[in-house]
DNA sequence: CGCAAATGGTTACAATTGCAACCATTATAC
DNA sequence: GTATAATGGTTGCAATTGTAACCATTTGCG
């Protein structure tokens, strides 16, 4: 009887998480990234944008789980290379209203189709049900982590911000 | 019909592992990095020596996925905080062997209870039998992106050293 | 209204990271 | 045997990233 309950790494599911989706992510940057020279991030943005047009830069952070100051970077790299064009909110003079242009629905009409036989190819080990459990089990997990990572930060860091 | 077969970011495959890791890679790293001033991959060498002493840091770069880079700075701030110990192969003068320290193996104890909990309060949200299928898709997936990687990286780069 | 707080976004600076080059040692080929 | 390649590990440098501070605008509230 060990004296600590026993760690095994590759038992430990935050390590398997953490493991696949950096195989994943890797796979997947390397569909666009030399080719197009688009970093992760600056996909992200143009992904977001791809799928809803009009989002300000905080809209496209809080979508794509990036950080703000990310995303304001990414921005800045997808305007000088013209992928996406900026304007103002009338509304609110903070808020920037970004879009894909013509070039950077081009590159997104590209890349989508590569990334999603990605997708396709790894899921392609599964089958129909454990598809949906899978579904499944992000979903929840997901919600859980979320749930959990606040209150940890709380109990952890009780007098943070 | 769209031109484009549509990419949405929250039913995408990758994009929600890699919310999902990140998510959980930082609430653990809440359990040790500002308490015991332990970055994210120091305590990765340290699980894996605690797991396994003895080995070199070329094993434990393979063991937790690391890059060799990364294993070789947080060996030497491991080092430093005397939380582990190198000696030399007898057999192979390169090869280091790395072991925790007694202070080293102290931490260990203390913290692997606590990302043992948080992976219990994770999975808390799941039977037994989602459990049972959560371990079966990463082994499953984490085969096939392993497959998929080399592959992707050869066809988009066929010169690639 | 008028002021404090909140929000959108950018910038500066420091810390992390990744890549390539490197030294030392060991394995392989001739 | 020696030359060459491969392996273990470290270091320097450049690129990426995170944090905090900041400006502008808007919101909330007395």
């Amino acid at each position: 009887m060990p004296p600590t309950p026993s760690l095994q790494l590759d038992r430990f599911v935050p390590y398997r998480l953490s493991v696949l989706a950096n195989l994943v992510s890797s796979a997947i940057s390397g569909a666009y990234a030399e080719r197009y020279s688009l970093s992760i991030p600056e996909w992200r943005v143009i992904a977001a944008l791809g799928e809803q047009p009009g989002m300000s830069a905080a809209d496209v952070a809080a979508r794509t789980a990036m950080d703000k100051v990310a995303v304001s970077r990414a921005v800045a790299a997808l305007l000088r290379a013209r992928r996406i064009v900026r304007t103002q909110s009338r509304r609110d003079r903070r808020r920037s209203v970004l879009r894909l242009s013509r070039t950077g629905a081009a590159l997104y009409a590209r890349v989508v189709p590569q990334v999603l036989e990605y997708e396709a190819a790894l899921l392609g080990v599964l089958g129909r049900d454990e598809r949906r459990a899978l579904d499944r089990l992000l979903e929840k997990l997901t919600r859980r982590a979320g749930e959990l990572t606040p209150c940890i930060i709380a109990r952890l860091a009780p007098n943070a911000r």
